[in-house]
DNA sequence: GAAGACCTGCTA
DNA sequence: TAGCAGGTCTTC
C-alpha cells in the first residue's frame, strides 16, 4: 500500500509525535515473522534500553537509528501503519519513555522489521530515491534507454528508482500520456523528460497532501493520526476505471500490465508509432 | 516474463 | 464465494 509519499508522511508524523529521542522500554511482538533476522526474544532484547535517536526514510524503507549503532529497517509492504493508540492488528508494540506507546499495525502481515548493523546492506540494492537530487534526468534516461522493457514494470523496480508503487506510476504515466507497455528504449528524449518531471511532480503533490488512500476500510492507508491521505481527490487514473478521463473525457480503462492492475486513458495513452 | 508465495478483509 | 488489493521475493 504505502509508496514514497505515504511513507514520508508517516516519518514526519513519527517525528512530530516525539518518537525521536525516546528510549525503548519494552517490546512486544505479536506476529513472530514480522521481525528478522532474529527470534522475537533476541530482537526484543537488542532493542530494549536503546534510544531511537533519529528516524529517516529511503524509498519505501523507514529507518530507526538506534543509540546502539544498530538500525531498525521497517518496510510497510501492503498494509503496515503506525499509531499511538491500540488497534486490532498490532503486530509490534514499543513502550517508549515518558509514557508513549507506538503500535505497528499490519493487517496482512507482509511488513517486515529488520535489525541491521549496516543499512547499506539493503539500501545499496536500491536505485536513487525518487525525490532526491541523486535521481536526475540523465540517470533516468540512461537507465530507461539501456533496457528493453515495458516502462511500467521498470518504474516499479526499486533497483532502478526507489519509492514508486502502483498508484504513483499510473498517475505519472497518465500525466505523461504514455502507454505503460511502451518499451523503455523507445522513448524519445522529450518523452523521457516529460515522464521524469511527472514522476517528481506526482510524488511531491502526494507528499504535500499526506499521501493517498482509497476507500474507507481498515485495510487502507492511514497515517499516524489515523487519517486517510488527501491525495485521493487528486488521483487522475488509479482506481478510476470507467470514469471519464479528466483531460479528454473518454472512459478510463483497467488493464493488466506485468501482473499489476493498471488504469489508463485508452485515448491519451496510446502506443506511439514506435515500439 | 510469468506464476506462486506471503496474508487478511472488502466488494461484487 | 471468487476475485481483488497500494509490495516484494522466490522459482520457474
Amino acid at each position: 500500500m504505502p509508496e514514497l509519499p505515504e511513507v514520508e508522511t508517516i516519518v514526519r508524523q513519527l517525528r512530530a509525535r516525539g518518537v525521536e529521542g525516546r528510549e525503548i522500554r519494552s517490546v512486544q511482538i505479536n506476529w513472530l515473522r514480522t521481525v528478522e533476522p532474529l527470534s522475537a526474544a533476541a530482537f526484543s532484547r537488542q532493542l530494549r534500553e536503546t534510544v531511537i535517536e533519529q528516524i529517516s526514510r529511503t524509498g519505501k524503507w523507514i529507518l530507526f537509528h538506534l543509540s546502539s549503532g544498530k538500525t531498525i529497517m521497517i518496510h510497510l509492504r501492503m498494509s503496515g501503519s503506525f499509531s499511538t493508540e491500540k488497534g486490532s492488528h498490532d503486530r509490534v508494540v514499543l513502550q517508549l519513555s515518558d509514557g508513549l506507546t507506538l503500535y505497528y499495525r499490519d493487517t496482512r502481515k507482509f511488513g517486515r522489521w529488520k535489525l541491521v548493523d549496516d543499512p547499506q546492506q539493503i539500501l545499496g540494492k536500491l536505485g536513487p530515491d525518487a525525490l532526491t537530487r541523486q535521481f536526475t534526468l540523465n540517470y533516468f534516461s540512461e537507465a530507461m534507454l539501456r533496457r528493453h522493457r515495458m516502462i511500467k514494470p521498470l518504474l516499479l523496480d526499486q533497483s532502478i528508482v526507489a519509492g514508486l508503487g502502483n498508484i504513483y506510476v499510473d498517475e505519472a504515466l497518465w500525466e505523461s500520456k504514455l502507454n505503460p507497455e511502451r518499451r523503455s528504449d523507445s522513448l524519445s528524449k522529450d518523452e523521457l523528460a516529460v515522464l521524469f518531471k511527472a514522476i517528481k511532480h506526482v510524488l511531491r503533490i502526494g507528499v504535500k497532501n499526506r499521501g493517498t488512500s482509497l476507500g474507507d476500510g481498515k485495510t487502507n492507508y492511514r497515517d499516524v493520526e489515523g487519517e486517510s491521505g488527501g491525495y485521493r481527490v487528486k488521483v487522475k487514473a488509479y482506481g478510476r476505471a470507467g470514469q471519464p478521463c479528466s483531460r479528454c473525457k473518454n472512459a478510463l480503462e483497467k488493464i493488466i500490465v506485468a501482473q499489476r492492475g493498471t488504469t489508463i486513458c485508452p485515448v491519451c495513452q496510446q502506443h506511439s508509432s514506435q515500439d
